[in-house]
DNA sequence: GTTACTGCAAAGCTTTTGCATCCCT
DNA sequence: AGGGATGCAAAAGCTTTGCAGTAAC
């Protein structure tokens, strides 16, 4: 919570709300997650201020915005480098923070500016894995 | 084309079209992108087909759907292991044919079954570099 | 002749936007 | 008081789907 407040933002009761849900969370959520967990508590929010209260964040580079669940957007508040495992079947995301060292191919290297890179690693969960079933996924 | 036809998909001039588009392609192309393509030489073409089709490929293993770029999913007909490197600002996307073999952490390995990983690269491509101007990246 | 594919249009999802009102600072 | 934030609803993207007609095998 402390790292979002007093960054110029109005604190309102749904960005307070929005924040403290953020904080800390590894669960990696979409926005409708997030939507419904802040509704909980002030049923008066809309899914345009979360929209809204994220994309603030993100332009403030408080919060990242995944890639890695095709059709929808996942958030992790952790800005720090790392990189992440999801279950192709559930979507549950997991962190893993170890540094690769990834070494671009110099071809790469002369022609990109390099700004950052992103391990995605694709499996099936435990829960997943217990109650069977086919997958098909991307990458 | 080769590597498409005789698989127990018939063969229409839609997706004769496609298939040849897609070949080689080392564009990855989005849907939009294939169906407008595929349009100048098969005007009747429709949307539809063209993801119904890229389904069929997608299932059968004959393409990989990508989802580095927010917002939209690409295609690649390559369905070796590489890895990608996009640029945050026009979105183009290389191939990085490189063996990075990562070895993922003890913890996540005995709950998820890895089935796979993908690296994504992010930068800004030498187009992009001589234009300037502000980006902001995703992971 | 079957069966699968096509095209159209409608619907489904996720995300964005305009605008009047509200309320934090 | 001022300016940014909210909420609503509409709109905008992208993708999926139902269905009748059509074409590949």
């Amino acid at each position: 919570m402390k790292k979002f407040i007093n960054k110029g933002l109005k604190l309102t009761p749904q960005r307070a709300a929005i924040f403290e849900y953020l904080d800390g969370n590894k669960s990696h959520p979409s926005a409708e997650d997030i939507y419904l967990e802040i509704k909980k508590r002030y049923p008066m929010t809309s899914f345009a201020t979360v929209y809204k209260t994220l994309e603030a964040l993100k332009s403030r580079g408080d919060i990242v915005e995944l890639s890695v669940d095709p059709g929808r957007r996942r958030y992790d508040p952790d800005t720090g480098p790392h990189h992440h495992l999801m279950c192709i079947r559930c979507k549950k995301i997991v962190d893993i923070h170890k540094d690769f060292s990834l070494k671009v191919p110099e071809e790469a290297k002369v022609s990109f500016d390099i700004t950052g890179n992103h391990i995605e690693f694709y499996g099936i969960c435990p829960d997943c894995k217990k109650k069977g079933g086919v997958e098909n996924g991307s990458i």
